[in-house]
RNA sequence: GGUCCGUUCGUCUAACGGUUAGGACUCAAGAUUUUCAUUCUUGCAAUAGGGGUUCGAUUCCCCUACGGACUACCA
């Protein structure tokens, strides 16, 4: 136990947060509470021209729904400016700290690992399309630095002058030639990356002076004293970049230890799962119902019927197993089993089926009172008014047939309001020659009859029938026809007990 | 193209270097339910390919193939 741990989740506010989103910030909320320690929400918004509006709120209303409470960091609705004992760090938000990553950038310029660099874009994106033709591509790095322009190839005085006077040049980090950078993940392993084949990133921008990503999560990182870094795999590639930076900055001590995360790969075909993947397949990709600027919409889990519960679950499972035989897991068990060395490396394809599944797991597991309000919506919509105690029975009949509550109405509208229409098939299978005659006598038999129970009729029907020398299975398909419209449902004898003697002897009257 | 990561049933995955390679989802069959579904039982189905190391390789190493990420003054 280390409660010291500090983990972060630091999403972009750049549109919803995708379900992979979630599965970071839950496998990092697991890491710290396992640990007792600290799960920190930051919002990493260096970008002004991708920053969309509600997106962070987006993201602060999707954790909470899923039961992954940031302990400290951004809140919602609140703007907290300055620390707190809460949020010793605060500010969360990285626009909000802009003035504190300068002097990074400047001190690692004056220790001589980064340098200001002059070039427009105009520039560089020359350069990229003169090398494209040549077949090559253009690496910003140590063969080409010092013939470009920038602080390396001007002297101090030039470029104390170009700073002075322009305000689009940027700093670039100096990555060192021929080092052979040793880092380590927790999931993978050790792994190498020779300094030569990396290019000098832009840590900083005099433009909107802002720092780009690198510095701004290396920085905060270290002055939130974040222990653990658990994160997507799109960042392994500018891994040795951020162990430099810690070295650059006298950190190295401090570096939190690395975990990069498997991708969510789309149910079919290849590549990552996308927003089209789920508008193709049918099945949401986000937590919650998003609409953007145009006002198009995107299903979310939450509104497909999804329990929360559920959603987490199915959501840990996918890259993470117990190595037991158990899938069953609340959140509270997920921290107690939760650990970062049996995350599976590879990439997880989704499965809508098994989410489905999850729900189905969890649905059953509610309390039949639960499910009576949730389902009280739909009943007003249609204009049905009846007890709770009548829906509870109805619901507890058909409960292991669904995985989500707007299921049910289809599964047992013949419950709450007679049927308009009978099955033809049926009809034309069961409904024969004096079996009306039978019904009718029928009928008229269990008018006489006061116990209603499920208990009686169950006993009682087919021992009138058989009494009778009746047809069997066409008088009680027939019954069930004139009670539900076709051939489906719980035991005759449930669905006449749940009707009562006046609704049963009702739909038996109504004939066809 | 370059760098890095990965590869066990259709899918998610399990397996101190020694297992009839296990479980779950899906699918199929049977039983039960005088319907449908549930439930139960059973079944189908995998170590990408090739080399090593080893008494023995899904497991360790190398190569190939395939997949993915990254390669921005985006995160």
């Amino acid at each position: 136990m280390n409660n010291n741990t500090r983990v972060r989740f630091a999403p972009s506010p750049t549109g919803p947060l995708h379900m992979g989103g979630v599965r970071t910030a839950l496998y990092n909320y697991l890491y710290a509470k396992q640990r007792g320690g600290t799960f920190i929400l930051r919002i990493e918004d260096t970008d002004s021209q991708r920053f969309v509006e509600g997106a962070e709120n987006y993201i602060i209303e999707a954790l909470e729904w899923c039961g992954i409470t940031p302990d400290e960091g951004v809140q919602n609705g609140e703007i907290v400016t300055s620390p707190s004992e809460k949020h010793p760090h605060a500010p969360y938000r990285q626009s909000m700290r802009k003035d504190l990553y300068k002097e990074y950038a400047v001190q690692l310029v004056e220790k001589g690992h980064a340098y200001y660099a002059f070039d427009s874009s105009e520039e560089l994106e020359k350069l990229r399309k003169e090398a494209e033709a040549k077949g090559e591509s253009f690496t910003y790095n140590h063969k080409i630095r010092e013939t470009l322009n920038n602080s390396l190839s001007h002297t101090s005085d030039e470029t104390i002058k170009i700073l002075s006077e322009r305000n689009d040049w940027v700093i670039r980090y100096k990555m060192p030639q021929d080092q052979n950078i040793e880092m380590y993940d927790m999931i993978r392993g050790k792994i190498d990356v020779n300094s030569s084949t990396l290019d000098d990133k832009v840590i900083w921008k005099a433009s909107d002076s802002l720092p780009t990503y690198h510095l701004a999560n290396v920085v905060d990182d270290f002055l939130m004293q974040i222990t653990d870094v658990i994160r997507g795999e799109e960042w392994l590639p500018s891994l040795p970049l951020h162990y430099m930076l810690y070295e650059s900055l006298g950190w190295k001590e401090e570096r939190p230890s690395f975990a990069h995360l498997s991708l969510l790969l789309k149910p079919d075909g290849k590549g990552k799962l996308s927003k089209r993947d789920g508008d193709r397949l049918g099945f949401p990709v986000f937590p919650l119902e998003w609409k953007n600027q145009q006002g198009d919409r995107s299903g979310g889990y939450r509104e497909d019927g999804y329990y929360p519960e559920a959603f987490i679950n199915m959501l840990a499972f996918l890259g993470w197993n117990p190595g037991t035989e158990k899938e069953i897991f609340s959140l509270e068990e997920l921290v107690q089993s939760f650990s970062i060395e049996r995350v599976v490396k590879s990439g997880a394809k989704f499965n809508p089926e098994k989410a489905k599944w999850y729900n189905q797991e969890y649905i059953r597991k509610k309390e039949i009172s639960q499910l009576v309000q949730e389902f009280k919506p739909i009943l007003e919509e249609k204009g049905i008014k009846c007890s709770d105690q009548y829906t509870a029975e109805a619901i507890s009949l058909i409960r292991d047939r669904i995985a989500f509550v707007h299921e049910i109405w289809d599964l047992c509208d013949y419950l709450f309001t007679p049927p308009n229409s009978y099955d033809p098939k049926v009809k034309a299978k069961f409904w024969k020659e004096d079996i009306p005659v039978h019904i009718e006598e029928l009928k008229n038999h269990l008018s006489s009859v006061e116990d209603f129970s499920k208990e009686n009729i169950e006993a009682l029907l087919p021992a009138y029938i058989k009494e009778k020398g009746w047809p069997m299975g066409k008088i009680m398909n027939s019954l069930r026809l004139l009670l539900v419209g076709e051939s489906k449902g719980p035991g005759i004898a449930d669905i006449i007990s749940l009707l009562g003697k006046e609704e049963t002897i009702a739909r038996l009257e109504k004939k066809i």
